[in-house]
DNA sequence: ATAATTTCAGAACATTAGTGCGGATACGAT
DNA sequence: ATCGTATCCGCACTAATGTTCTGAAATTAT
């Protein structure tokens, strides 16, 4: 392997910086004024030099169609996920008041244990949060002891979707399946074997929305 | 904030994976060409509307002068979480054969698809992989349709454990907890409203054990 | 329907930018 | 010195590339 001189290594740290900058390569006269060369010829010559050390790859005949070997390609950093940070409220029991987000605002959450998730599993939503349940008192939404649940703050639901409900007139939270069936709305449990119930629309109130369960047993 | 026009998110990708694949941005006419699009001034005009919209960058009268809005300037490394990649074998239906990781070597399984996890969500362990869950067979042990079983290849399991048990007699599969008791072996399923089975242990066989559940109802 | 706005076509134009060539300069080897 | 190689200069040339203009077509608003 033939040495670099000393003007191919100012060529390859200005384009270095150039790309850290401009996140596009520079062309043979940026490198010109960059470098203070005084001839293209001169550039050019150079990044032919380094394309054969090996130290550049270069598309040719193409503007600015340089590229730093030893460079990973692809924007996309391989091992780097998208992820959410979702606080985790507190924990869920059997007759314990179901926890809320409280704050106005959702960005300035301190002190609170942050969960990182994937966004690809969590999908889309604002407003998450996380619970962690005690107890078997959500055997019948095929919730155990132990799992998290990830929340989603909302005021309404789909018919369908499962969501921590309050029943007014029974001061209860639970967690259900909810169908808005004209004046009333039927809940029912994730375990059909469970009966559905129906309610006054007046007397329940969706709370939040399940997004998802993560139940770890390790 | 103006909604993009089709041509324009076309745009706005192919230009993202332009980058991906040469560490430049395409000039007007790459994408002319990659778009399909008759006319250079078609692609300027639209280049100046994204640019209007705020998602992309432009430095004029500058040749691949094209920039992402909302890309992390710099070389610099991006925040990341420490993942671990599960490869996610197929689906598991009452019935069905149980799927197991075949390959002799976990490195060089391809074409599977892979789910990135948070390592600090998975815990340890080696050998993970994922089934999805089909039907309701499994809804004793609270698992139901659409569930994603994080499981660990292992040949045996400490008391108390789920795992997927092989009963060879029957040649079924199913997931229960585990208890080893002397010569027998005590399944029982993680709903205690079921009953508790036992086995004579050289009649069960612990095909692998029950890592996670990730249940999204997004 | 009519007008206003947006988008598209086609072509010409003006810079930008890569390349090539003759000749210099520098420096070490012969 | 003389050669040879590496490097540098200037300059010209051509291809690549961004820009602009006029007008048509499509879409949306009035």
């Amino acid at each position: 392997m033939k040495t670099l001189s000393e003007r191919q290594q100012q060529i390859l740290s200005f384009i270095e910086e150039f790309i850290d900058e401009h996140d596009y390569p520079p062309t043979v006269r940026d490198i010109q004024n960059g470098c203070g060369i005084s001839s293209t010829s001169v550039v050019s010559y150079n990044l032919d030099r380094l394309k054969d050390s090996g130290a550049l790859i270069r598309d040719s005949e193409v503007s600015r169609g340089l590229k730093l070997a030893g460079q990973k390609s692809g924007t996309s950093t391989p091992v780097r996920i998208d992820t959410v940070a979702v606080p985790l409220l507190g924990t869920i029991a059997a007759g314990s008041p179901f926890p809320m987000p409280e704050n106005d605002t959702w960005s300035d959450l301190t002190g609170q244990e942050l969960i990182d998730l994937p966004q690809a599993i969590v999908g889309p939503g604002d407003n998450l949060y996380a619970l962690k349940v005690r107890g078997e008192s959500m055997i019948d939404a095929l919730i155990s002891d132990g799992d998290l649940l990830i929340m989603e703050q909302v005021s309404s639901v789909r018919n369908g979707q499962m969501a921590a409900v309050r029943i007014k007139s029974d001061n209860t939270t639970t967690l259900k399946h909810f169908y808005a069936e004209g004046p009333r709305v039927r809940l029912e449990p994730a375990n059909s074997q469970m009966e559905a119930m129906t309610f006054d629309s007046s007397d329940v109130e969706v709370v939040s929305r399940v997004i998802a369960v993560w139940r770890y047993m390790g």
